[in-house]
DNA sequence: CATGGCTCTCGACAAAAGTCAAATTGGCAT
DNA sequence: ATGCCAATTTGACTTTTGTCGAGAGCCATG
């Protein structure tokens, strides 16, 4: 026979193999098939989230640092990337334990809202499978027509993918070139829903960007460098889904913010748990501008980074800058 | 050095190979350890429950006939152990089993209420490790005297070390000479906050006992053959966390009953999720009562006692017996 | 200060798991 | 019916992992 090795066949010999603890020679006389096999069904067992390895983070939280910036910042949970020797790639360190946070904080039923970017793209192509029920992931914010990297959906239905859930997509471009048809798009029903949507969900996936000429914005084509330069003018801080925000954590009133189709900050500040992620130091007034702004609630960041935001909180308590 | 190789680490490690998804050779440089260490290390990590390796038991709830069984007996979640072939052991099946529902039953915080019997005590016994956090186990009844093989103490105790949470255990007999003795002692303060505290779980894990001479309340000494006998007379269907039941599921009127320090079955039916395991299928009766009596929620079974479950549900649909 | 018990570590071997190209199978269109 | 295609399975090979006993460092004790 060779049909396709029906979900049940790969299911019965993980559960052999990792619940009963057989061997794989053990698991293939059982099941009358070749040893050969028991190991692919096991690695589409892996992949497919049948099977489920996780490694506590708890040790990233129980860091004393990570303690003290979570008192200084009022945030629920913070995880720091150990910065030591034997991983030269930083980045990567802080993606793969975002990965895992990411993976620990959803659970089953939840709907998740993710933004986009190269760091969530990153996670999103590091996360390991799982076979969540009912999980639905929603697009925060329009999309790009231009092919840039990092799309919006492209974030959005990896995720739903790799946690084997439903995906939303945004129908919508992220910017447009009037005020007036920005607004017109945000009335029409079906985009209105979508962004409607976006507080019901409870648990938000996100990081921040910078408002210079290498920011994504920029660089997928939404600004170009002097209109950045002009933003930066008037007072903006980072980039969060899409949209500029101040020092303050606010929307910055500019034409800009008001050409984007995306989730306004208090239909994410109400989702219950907001999980952002920083990966490079660069990031450090953005990320200032965000935490002001409460828009997170989890966070994770590098431990240079945290030791930056633990001197700055330090040096101001209780205010912005 | 010849330190004891801190937590720190084992974490690392598991870190490295699991979540980094490095071979166990590059860990080993990247620690500068040999890889044999790594290797223990891991070891170490999966049994502490650092590494969580946990296979989906979807598919057994996914089966029709755990759904039909989901309707017909209105639980909220039946899993069912497949009969067929390749494992003569049944029962272990339906433990390993058990214990993945378990595992996935449980969160982080949650306060779980265990009752005793082999049933359970194997559960633990092939249970895998977790580590997670601020769980607290609390024993449903009273203590034996006797050395029997599966002690409440033991299950309650065994189950906590291996969630690394927090073990209860009650300090009192299972069952008193007199009813007086029993009434006296369920009213002193310690063993009353205990039994208040009961119903505060809101996840409890236990089998039902038949009431024949095999019944383990007999085999530990608790009941001996005769006044078991004599209680069948007067209507006793099964044991629950060393209680006798009727068949609707309702403590038995009997002097045995009000001797007896354990869960009131009310406070039982106040915790959330009841995750019932029953092994053998000569407890069909027992379950049938408990299941009258609204004892379980959650529910985990073999094939063939599956099937008997609906047949008997199908011919008496909406009534007990 | 030497001794003994203890645990941790390492190197080498054995066992198990991963991988690949070739062979087989069933489905499907011709 | 026949031959092709795609998917699956397999056996043989390589790589990776598990394990064991020997050795080394640490601590407490005489």
């Amino acid at each position: 026979m060779a049909i396709r090795p029906a979900e049940q066949l790969i299911h019965k010999a993980a559960w052999l193999y990792y619940a009963h603890g057989l061997r794989q020679d053990q698991v293939a006389s059982q099941l009358n098939i070749s040893r050969a096999s028991v190991a692919m069904y096991l690695r589409k067992a892996r992949e497919t989230g049948i099977v489920n390895i996780s490694t506590s983070t708890q040790l990233f939280t129980d860091d004393v640092m990570a303690r003290r910036l979570e008192d200084a910042l009022k945030l629920d949970a913070v995880w720091i990337a150990p910065e030591n020797g034997y991983n030269p790639d930083q980045s990567t360190d802080i993606a793969v334990l975002a990965a895992s946070v990411f993976l620990e904080l959803v659970k089953k039923g939840d709907r998740i809202g993710v933004a986009w970017g190269r760091t969530v793209y990153t996670i999103a192509d590091i996360m390991s499978y799982a076979d969540l029920q009912d999980v639905t992931v929603v697009q925060l914010c329009g999309n790009l027509g231009a092919p840039y990297s990092y799309r919006p959906d492209q974030c959005t239905m990896e995720i739903a993918r790799r946690l084997n859930a439903k995906g939303l997509n945004f129908y919508a471009p992220l910017v447009l070139s009037t005020e007036e048809l920005a607004r017109a798009l945000r009335a029409e029903p079906v985009i209105r829903e979508q962004l409607a949507g976006i507080s019901d969900c409870n648990l938000a996936l996100f990081s921040v960007g910078t408002v210079d000429a290498d920011s994504h914005v920029v660089k997928c084509g939404a600004l170009n460098p002097d209109e950045m330069a002009a933003l930066r003018g008037i007072g903006a801080a980072g980039v969060i889904a899409g949209q500029i925000i101040d020092a303050r954590g606010e929307a910055l009133d500019c034409s800009y913010n008001r050409r984007v189709i995306s989730a306004e900050l208090g239909s994410l500040r109400a989702i219950e748990k907001r999980l952002m992620v920083v990966q490079e130091d660069s990031k450090f007034e953005p990320l200032l501008a965000a935490l002001a702004g409460g828009l997170c609630t989890h966070l994770v960041v590098g431990a240079h980074m945290a030791q930056r935001l633990l001197d700055h909180a330090g040096a101001t308590p209780h205010k912005a800058s």
